[in-house]
RNA sequence: GCCGGGGUGGGUUAGCGGUUAUGCUAAAGGACUGUGGAUCCUUUGACUCGGGUUCGAAUCCCGACCUCGGCCCCA
């Protein structure tokens, strides 16, 4: 026997269903906030992922030779290619773009809960501007889905900029291990390479819930006041929200404003999304155009997602053996309008009706010669038991009806 | 990469050193060729894999694989 890979899934029918509906209500907002649908190659070339989405993601990478000795390798994450499409093919649209992603991609990770290796991300990212009013529009979109979904989240904001402006002398690589100190808020991991002045400094910024108390720390500058009016326009959308100067994200090529959501009920995995202001297209090669963007864990959002499946109309079409032409016929009207069944075991009229039920139909159209002798068909409520003989017509009026 | 809990038919489960590996459920067929959900009967179907201990292993030991938590990292 043939399993599936590791950290791989197989979505049966309710689960897909869940899925496809969750898909459904995400693509909506996004469509109804502007944006429009863009969809980038499963694999790229390993560069593209290479270059600056920082070591870690690096390791992670499925990554191969084609049979051409290209390096290649499938995509980790979404916001890269989609930079890198906006180069090759969009660099003279008029800005700001407003792009939205759904697509699958893959990390060689130990699988957990909430971590698989082939997993889904839905995202946005707006190309061509970084003015508050951009990174407030982004982040109250982020919002704004979560509170459609009725997934209970926290949303957490962070300025890198206003951080790195403490350790900006420092070679940038010690920035990064800082960075990723401050995001675990590991207190004596900071102690042991700063000095005490600035760890204390640091330590302060994290656990300031507002501008007025960083101002009154590092001083009033044109990055506080930026906040400051970033935070405002949240405000504006009443967004809620919880300043975070902790917030570090993984991928190296944030510069600003960077945002997470964490969701209740998820156990270790429980960030939904993140995202942020990027300066990815210059390293790519383009022009130096600023871009914000996020990306949500599709997978993890199905886990919380409550969904009801609405009772759709399913027609089963029971024949006996002398009228299995004339069911095809009425089963191809049928199949105009309805999810209709139509028996392909050979069954009796009994073992069809069995089935029937066991399919969640809620009507059978029964057709035997008696049926057909008259022109009509036999229309049976299996809720109720209840049965007429009617014309075709008139069966679809009826079943038109309960829709 | 690290630390733990687990893997018995499709699903669920009993057995925890000794007959033909148990029950429930699901599936296919039949009792039943013009009316479903019930009942009864029949059939199909499993000890994750590899080594070791033993007269004998589903059972004990080791390893691998898979899986579930957690760490790391991240969505």
């Amino acid at each position: 026997m043939i399993s599936r890979p590791r950290g791989t899934r197989d979505f049966l029918p309710d689960t897909l269903k869940k899925r496809r509906d969750l898909e459904r209500r995400m693509r909506s907002i996004f469509e109804r906030w502007g944006y429009d649908e863009i969809a980038t190659p499963t694999f790229e070339h390993l560069e593209l992922f290479t270059l600056k989405s920082g070591e870690a993601i690096s390791e992670e990478l499925y990554a191969f030779k084609d049979k051409g000795g290209r390096e290649i390798s499938l995509r980790p994450e979404l916001t890269a290619p989609v930079v890198r499409m906006y180069i090759n093919e969009m660099k003279n649209a008029p800005k700001p773009l407003k792009f939205y992603y759904f697509g699958n991609c893959f990390r060689y990770e130990r699988p957990q809960r909430g971590r698989f290796r082939e997993f889904w991300q839905f995202g946005c990212e707006v190309i061509g501007t970084q003015t508050p009013e951009a990174e407030a529009e982004v982040i109250a979109l982020a919002s704004t889905i979560m509170d459609d979904l009725g997934v209970k989240t926290a949303l957490h904001i962070g300025d890198l900029e206003i951080v790195r402006g403490l350790i900006k002398d420092l070679p940038s690589d010690k920035q990064a291990v800082i960075m990723r100190l401050m995001d675990k808020k590991d207190e004596d991991g900071l102690r042991e390479i700063l000095d005490p002045d600035t760890t204390a400094r640091l330590f302060d910024l994290m656990g300031m819930r507002s501008c007025d108390e960083i101002e009154g720390l590092i001083g009033k500058t044109a990055r506080t006041k930026r906040l400051r009016s970033l935070l405002n326009l949240l405000d504006r959308y009443g967004v809620l929200y919880r300043l975070d100067l902790s917030v570090a994200r993984g991928l190296e090529y944030y510069t600003g404003i960077v945002f997470e959501i964490y969701a209740e009920g998820l156990g270790a995995e429980s960030q939904v999304c993140g995202g942020g202001s990027y300066r990815l297209i210059p390293l790519f090669g383009g022009p130096d155009i600023p871009s914000t963007g996020f990306a949500i864990g599709f997978d993890r959002i199905t886990e919380i997602y409550k969904f009801k499946p609405e009772n759709e109309l399913r027609v089963a079409v029971v024949s006996t053996d002398d009228s299995r032409s004339e069911a095809i016929e009425v089963s191809k009207i049928l199949r105009g309008r309805y999810k209709t069944y139509l028996d392909l075991m050979g069954r009796g009229l009994k073992a069809q009706l069995n089935f029937a039920d066991k399919w969640k139909a809620r009507y059978a159209v029964i057709i035997g010669s008696k049926e057909v002798l008259e022109g009509k068909v036999t229309l049976k409520n299996l809720e109720n038991g209840k049965q007429q003989t009617v014309t075709l017509e008139e069966c679809l009026e009826i079943l038109d009806q309960t829709v």
